[in-house]
DNA sequence: TTAATTATTATACACATGTATATATATTTG
DNA sequence: CAAATATATATACATGTGTATAATAATTAA
């Protein structure tokens, strides 16, 4: 693979023309797009499984998958890997959803560590395709997949971090280098969900109550650490 | 890719001669062989890194790389694939030599766990090649490199099990749950090499001390939790 | 030596890929 | 309507791939 080398010109952005005008441009002269990123997002995700990582996935494939020609592709993205880092930060969202909903049911009293993990494997059912993209590709390829995946657990973890101070305040109790609490629970959660996915539904709750324990071991030694340092 | 069908009766190991001898089969009748299954393995780990997964090496890549034509590879290994498994036993092999390591050193009266984390760091630089490999396929790719690779963690994690139960016993202490600290530490140990692989030296030493932490939260927690259930 | 056996290579094929170029098609603006 | 233009396709090419087939070279057994 020799390519990927004078597609510049062809990702240039549609150029506003040369005629300075005051009107909020509408942004479309020429023919309607009969296909929509959203779509090839679709098309990538289909294809994407236990047996096809992002990483293999070509360029004719998806479009072949979206009903396209391959040429046609590169009027949204200007290469395979910037439709993957999309995706990527796509499932981002999914994961800060989850954190709302389980910071939500936290303060209605539930335990967080049930409701963080009750929902996450929820979460991993019903949008399936987003989240287990970020699981499988979070220690793999090219550098920039990796890092677009570091960035979105960077968000999961910091707003834990911030809820568990939260509760553990209201608690009266303190955590030992909390930073580190919520890395690595973010940690044991993601390759807990790593895990899960390709395992039938009824083996999954095992794995999940395996991880609220180690989760209830790390909370338990940061509380009991942090008083050792006090006294 | 539509491979990968006929190849069966190309991989079929050299059969013994119809006449049956006593003297034990020496194994070669014919050319010498000029390329070593050892040397096809270097050819691999040296492609790979931190862009070029081993699911992105192609037949012909590692058989350039060792220097023999295409075809040669058959006569070695069956697949791409069956290079690949066997390049993850391998790195088996060295995470089993950290173990024993970590174990000499921990019956020394050092830390377990620095004493671990710090050979796991060490032979990470010396075996590169190997034991990273073992890091970033761990969630990735087909089905079969991870069983593979789980397949060498588990070993891992058992050993771990047993020193932990072993040095806990010794101060008088106990564990709750031993098989799932052993686990949780497992998994974050081998997060951080993950981690770790594509990182200057000089910053591992912070990640390092990081998961150190962790891991103390962890024991702390299990000794705890074991107490309170106790009474 | 000669015959047998095996490792290696050379050649070739069908197929998949990324993408350059040219063309057709639909839509908006004047 | 016609001109302009954004979108999509068709065709084509160079290159990479796995592997089938046949030939060559090296080694051992007879």
């Amino acid at each position: 693979m020799t390519q990927s080398s004078l597609s510049q010109n062809l990702n240039d952005t549609p150029r506003q023309q040369d005629v300075i005008e005051i009107k909020t441009a509408t942004r479309s002269v020429g023919r309607k797009a009969t296909i929509t990123k959203e779509e090839l997002f679709q098309a990538a995700l289909n294809l994407i499984g236990p047996q096809k990582s992002i990483a293999s996935l070509s360029l004719r494939e998806v479009a072949r998958e979206a009903g396209i020609a391959p040429n046609s592709f590169y009027r949204h993205f200007k290469d395979i890997d910037e439709l993957a880092i999309s995706l990527i930060d796509r499932a981002g969202i999914v994961l800060r959803k989850i954190i709302r909903q389980a910071r939500l049911r936290a303060s209605l009293q539930e335990s967080i560590i049930r409701s963080s993990v009750d929902i996450f494997l929820q979460q991993l059912d019903a949008d399936e395709g987003n989240l287990s993209l970020l699981l499988r590709e979070g220690f793999t390829g090219s550098t920039s997949y990796k890092a677009a995946v570091d960035r979105q657990l960077n968000f999961f973890q910091q707003e834990l971090q911030e809820d568990l101070i939260r509760l553990e305040r209201l608690n009266n109790n303190h955590l030992y280098h909390p930073e580190l609490v919520a890395k690595a629970i973010t940690q044991l959660v993601f390759h807990m969900g790593a895990k899960v996915i390709d395992l039938p539904i009824n083996q999954r709750a095992e794995v999940a109550e395996q991880t609220m324990i180690m989760i209830r071991m790390i909370l338990e030694g940061a509380r009991h650490l942090d008083e050792a340092k006090i006294r």
